[in-house]
DNA sequence: GATGAATGAGTATTCATTCAT
DNA sequence: AATGAATGAATACTCATTCAT
């Protein structure tokens, strides 16, 4: 919650920090190809081109590696998700630009989509942050469109967030997997119809 | 002297099979709450109250008994959806006893919820299978829809289908893990409404 | 050293004798096939076509089975080379029909052969009891060659012992292997050179 | 904030190369003792005075380190013998020099003799490599001799090979597990006596 | 006697983590 | 800071042996 301190460091990356980067470089990348349980400190230590104990100089354990990795990327999956969202107030508009946001990080993160949704014991509090975050934002929308008379009383909203953040993280998890499986726009396209029909109301 | 008695006990279970059961259930409950990883054969053959070895007269290895936990929660599952789709003519009615039916299985047997959705590496495979039969019960319905015209042609199916089962999936499992967080009606009610608006022709 | 007791046995084996001697052939064929550290309890038993435990009723362990299987054959061999030895007061027929005895027991007997001559630790002793056996036919017939004034003195007889008994071993072994390596007269004939000439006076 | 000093030590042997080195020492005198069978990982690594897991930071397993053990002591044992063979063109010269040589190598090298005649399944190959060697000494002799007319050709020359080579690895193995058994001098008088003797032509 | 399921000690092997250099 | 060899606890799996039926 405290702003980072910012110090006078030199402009060129200390080695201690060139190591530290390598180590989260070679983390992402295996951690992605065969999940967490998949990976040993040694591998990651070997990708990275250092010495096996060089990984406890920088981290306590596999965990605290796989906490950083993680946290580094929900907090940029928020910031766009976020940043989207805040930029339109027509519902459509918004709901729109925050699945173009989501689709670009699968796009640009792959391995971090991977990561994130694996489901890994080690990834499941993340995981539940992410959701809660995506699931924020539907609550900020659907406010929004409950005062707009839009939204259909009788859903129940923890149900509702929990369907579409369910939605997205497997629509986006199947994509990043392979991107060849839909067109990009049609991934779009199919978010927000559902999200915009889905939460309009019913007619019986 | 005597020849030995041929005894033919088809009624009480035999001592193997009990053995074998409580494996199965051990392994069943240990995987719930601890993911698969998080389990050993060890553990197992402690919570069914037999000694360490005896696990691996019944399985070849832990994957053997998860898989064969999975077969079966696999099976019944995709019996209950396939009696719950085939019961209907009507659209509305079939996605709503296909949600019941989830539903109801959900309720019945949190731990094999849990499992089957864990993402689990050992899960991969299973999970798939789950999903392609969830999504196979889609395109069923799907198909009807377009002949109605009910069904809007721009929505890539492969896309829809998984947004429609990585919803089932996490609502089902969110809600299986504790089912005080919604009301059972409500839950069923959510995925209804989105199944059916959600590929209802879009009005932008 | 006592003479077995003569039971007033029924003509037909005993059903419990029976099973016995399936343990000990089962026992006799696998030990051959894959050595003694290769074969499990177990594995016999169910080549002799009983359940594990019945394994334990008639032997103690799987030394005990081993003592036996090998305490027949060799008491066989024993017998054979004794007989051949005892039937000739000429020197030359004696060795070659104690030769002629020992290729004829591995020729029937390829499967004790390979047991006998394994070196498996648990066949030391046995083997040892073996060469033991053979030495000392050696020794009386060097013995009748030293009093004939036919065997060199300064030959230490402990270590020309030890030099037949291998040479017998090995080649009765290689050849029981495969029969086809050599032919059976060219082996005895072989046997036979070696132990004439090789105990005859040196000429340098 | 130095750089780190590079050191080339050549001469000072590395930690990792003494504990290799103590390893496999422990595992030539435990496989001498009990025999390969009868020797886990985790008992030459106590006799190293080294972690169990450190065994597997040397060799893959059990058989790797045996392998090593052996592949060392065949490589010098050929030496050896080839060295002396080579050494003289005169037969009988020829053949006390491999004898001579051979003893010595046993007197030296007790747990390698062992080993190498150990008979344990593990050791079949390499035995079978070293006395493929032994017979192939026993060949290029025995062509030598053909060519002078000393050579009974009746005899099968494979048939002889096994029996001089038995022989050879009985009276060493014999040898080296006492050696006050017999005099060293007399063991070799005894190899050469029956080699030559043996393949002279018969008298009868 | 026979059965065969169960036992549990024994052995192999992995890998997160430490520490002397 | 970095190294990389060593540690040793954790875990998987086997199999000789027992025992209730």
């Amino acid at each position: 919650m405290t702003a980072p301190e910012i110090t006078h460091e030199p402009l060129r990356r200390t080695r201690r920090a060139q190591t530290r980067d390598r180590l989260l470089d070679a983390g992402q990348s295996l951690f992605a190809e065969r999940g967490i349980h998949g990976v040993t400190s040694h591998d990651i230590a070997k990708r990275a081109g250092v010495a096996a104990g060089t990984f406890y100089l920088h981290f306590k354990d596999k965990a605290e590696l796989f906490r950083e990795i993680a946290d580094v990327a929900v907090a940029e999956l928020r910031r766009r998700l976020q940043q989207a969202t805040a930029a339109h107030t027509d519902i459509a508009l918004g709901v729109r630009a925050h699945a173009t946001a989501l689709v670009g990080f699968a796009e640009e993160h792959r391995d971090l989509i991977r990561i994130l949704f694996s489901h890994d014991s080690e990834a499941a509090q993340i995981e539940s942050d992410v959701l809660d975050q995506l699931a924020h934002n539907i609550e900020v929308a659907r406010h929004r469109r409950i005062e707009s008379g839009l939204m259909p009383a009788e859903l129940d909203p923890a149900v509702l967030a929990q369907a579409l953040v369910g939605m997205w993280a497997r629509v986006v998890a199947w994509w990043a997997e392979d991107p060849a499986r839909a067109e990009r726009d049609h991934v779009i396209e199919t978010l927000v119809r559902i999200q915009l029909s889905g939460t309009h109301p019913g007619r019986d």
